[in-house]
DNA sequence: GCTTGATCTAAAGTGCACTTGAGATTGTAG
DNA sequence: CTACAATCTCAAGTGCACTTTAGATCAAGC
């Protein structure tokens, strides 16, 4: 009886331990973002690194990722493996390039309403703000930047 | 016969100057961005002015701002007047300090993860990226920033 | 052994910003 | 006047990321 409650979780305690919702984690689970063991009969067991896991998964998000971008992200490690450190670093690397991207794109949008602002042209036919062809607002409404974004 | 089509546009009209669908503009007109005459018979007329309130909507919502928060910026102003130009400098100065503040947050947030691949903690728990209480990605899932936050 | 709480599945609901569809009406060119 | 396009209303559907509900099953403490 060495390991037994100390390895795995249920998923109310994996709920507990990343303040997720246990319809969440179901739902992760749906679309392959986490994975869970069920022994012989049938409640699902996650492993402490899962934690990990679904810590990242609500950071990437709340950088603008979506469930698909960030199962895109996991699915390029090896074998669906537990990430490794440089795993996460290799991950947290990407991320920080979107999230370069988005600022530049903001501080560009920042750039031409100051522009806007100052002379005041409001024909907004021609104002840099709302052009089509340009930048920023293209993925339909909303921010929103995936990692296809990058070139 | 002086102005007649020249003065009001359909809906068709103003959904091929502004590039936005038909259907959208009887959206916006449902949650009160705009508003129509309609005179006697049925069909809706716009005035040439609802193409600059039009393409605003778009441009606060590339920003990142919501229908509500368009629709209350719009409430601000006296009594449902078609904005003024001094109006648009005050609602276009609002959104600039929400764009102010979400680039601040994004460049803390990547701080924040720079330091986090330099030193692979990865523990997540005491992660600054990803802290209760803390700034960033407090409203729900992904970036979403509101009139409602500013100070 | 039994009760109680946790967990299970599957389906439906939520909110935002629209789009699509169905079926009726209007407006305009010829 | 008549076609035919544009517009009308109202209801339902879409996509994302979940949550909620219902009814059944499982696990654990006493």
């Amino acid at each position: 009886m060495a390991l037994k409650h100390s390895d795995v979780l249920t998923i109310g305690e994996l709920a507990a331990r990343t303040g997720v919702a246990v319809s969440a984690l179901r739902y992760y689970e749906e679309r392959g973002l986490v994975r869970s063991l069920r022994p012989a009969g049938r409640h699902r067991r996650f492993l402490r690194s899962d934690i990990r896991r679904v810590s990242f998964i609500k950071i990437a998000q709340s950088l603008g990722l979506t469930i698909e971008d960030v199962a895109r992200a996991f699915a390029a490690l090896p074998e669906g493996r537990t990430p490794t450190a440089s795993d996460w670093r290799a991950i947290s690397a990407d991320i920080r390039a979107v999230l370069d991207r988005r600022i530049a794109e903001l501080e560009n949008m920042r750039g031409k309403l100051n522009n806007c602002i100052g002379c005041g042209c409001l024909s907004l036919k021609r104002c840099a703000l709302y052009n089509p062809g340009d930048q920023a607002g293209k993925t339909g409404s909303g921010p929103r930047f995936v990692f296809e974004d990058h070139p």
